[in-house]
DNA sequence: TCCTTGGATAGATATTTGTCTAAGCAGCTT
DNA sequence: AAGCTGCTTAGACAAATATCTATCCAAGGA
């Protein structure tokens, strides 16, 4: 499967909130990818790669669209990297990122409203 | 329109998050939504809410699942009430709160990554 | 009227988190 | 090699946050 997901974003995870209660094991894992979505600067970054064309940005692409430092917006994508939500790999000078649509999905389906679920 | 909503609440917001890059203000909506479901007691409450019978729930029958004090339950309920979650009406000597239903959809189809949104 | 119970508010505190500067490593180019 | 550029890591610090105790308000029942 997937190559070498954080651990976090395998098995999330279940039901529709609005189906049955969540468990607090299901919580902890949920809040963790919601904590990664927290911020306007990662929401922004993962907008940036999402809809970047060829479904890839690199950090040279991303840094210029912020009033921050190297350093910040790296530290950025590292949560967003191990909360499960991107993958970056190095190709010569550059490092690409993309994000894994099936995390996304899953979140997506977790907060519908509407019967039934995204089939990922 | 619906009664009361916080601001935060009302225009949330976009485009899904992979069709067009989120604007500054758009990422600052969005993050106060998810930042209130980045924290698993809050992600329980909430499914507590959405799942329970008649769509509502009274604070007495969530305290219990929890093992924490009342004051820390009321905190959550007010960041997840003040970002437009939910809303909670007195009756007599209970408070019921219930979940803003297309506040949820609509994050759900910032987060979609197939094509179109839901209608909410 | 007074007490009890459901729930919120206030204030204190330890932890987490977002940002920075400084330093490091990896791959080019000359 | 030697230097440059892209990006990450390390460490420091101010601001935000989750929890608690203590207090308070609102509604009902004796």
């Amino acid at each position: 499967m997937s190559k070498q997901l954080p651990l976090v974003a395998m098995d999330v995870c279940c039901a529709p909130l609005a189906r049955e209660p969540l468990t607090q094991d299901q919580a902890v894992e949920l809040s963790a990818l919601f904590k990664a979505l927290a911020d306007p600067v990662r929401l922004r970054l993962l907008s940036l790669i999402a809809s970047h064309a060829g479904g890839e940005a690199c950090v040279c692409d991303l840094t210029d669209a912020f009033d921050l430092t190297g350093p910040t917006i790296s530290h950025h994508l590292k949560v967003l990297r191990e909360s499960g939500l991107i993958t970056g790999d190095r190709r010569g000078t550059w490092i690409y990122y993309r994000v894994h649509p099936e995390v996304l999905a899953r979140l997506s389906a977790v907060l519908t409203t509407t019967g039934e679920a995204v089939t990922a």
